[in-house]
DNA sequence: GTACGTAGTACCAAAAAGGATACTGTAAAT
DNA sequence: ATTTACAGTATCCTTTTTGGTACTACGTAC
């Protein structure tokens, strides 16, 4: 008993909220998905995108996506190559969640001042304030 | 740069879903709170609704989300010990983001005919279905 | 004839995450 | 007198993930 993340259900019995982090993770697929809301974009526009990812990251990262059925490769034989990767319908239904995941992150998390780090804001915790569930 | 995760924004300019992820990041993250968005538990009840956890790890991502501002840790000074745990107001906010992963997990993703394992609903893939985006 | 853009692979090294096991101290229950 | 429950620590070790660099092939542009 000892897979990469949680792959085991044993290791959070019945819980739907890690089995689809399960999905989610690695380090690069939040921002990939994110950009393949917007529309279909081909391999280096990806890294554009993506300024600090290696191009074996890239590639690790969607072709895990791919194996989970959420995004799609398209190849074109054309010279020089042409690879589109796009969300799959599956990957559609994801919409929802990611943009659940956007909106709190633009809402809570921060560039600290200092730039480049992020932070959260924690300063909601220090009043008694009223927040609904 | 090498940090643990994301957690540089060079790694994704202005991306608010990484930013969001960064702080669910860790094996039983996604667990702990989905169990803790019911009500405030003792550490040895957080345990036994994660059988597989060991206590250094529980105790390691409680801390984690601790020092995130996620979750309050309350020790009262009596024998045996008695700590408990409860998301803060900023945890709360997190409610719907869990929420929308909880929907997807119990829409999208089964345990294998195996058992143990995960697997993804990817026969939304086959037909040209049409998914609302 | 050299460089550029495309979409990758292969190989090695570093870092981070996670797991196993043993240990602590107190009080109540058996 | 021993065991149990509680909430942890400490130490060591393994697995997983991520990063760095170099390399491929093809056709077009300079």
């Amino acid at each position: 008993m000892s897979r990469p993340r949680a792959k085991l259900v044993t290791n959070f019995p019945g819980c739907p909220v890690e089995a689809t982090l399960t999905y989610l993770d690695g380090k690069w697929k939040g921002v990939i998905l994110f950009h393949l809301m917007d529309r279909t974009l081909r391999f280096n526009e990806l890294r554009r995108h993506l300024p600090a990812i290696t191009q074996r990251m890239l590639t690790k990262q969607l072709r895990e996506l791919e194996d989970s059925g959420l995004i799609s490769r398209t190849v074109y034989p054309v010279v020089p190559p042409r690879v589109e990767y796009a969300l799959t319908p599956l990957g559609t239904t994801l919409k929802p969640v990611i943009r659940a995941l956007a909106a709190w992150g633009d809402e809570f998390v921060f560039c600290s001042p200092e730039g480049r780090e992020l932070r959260i804001a924690k300063a909601l915790n220090a009043p008694a304030a009223e927040i609904q569930a």
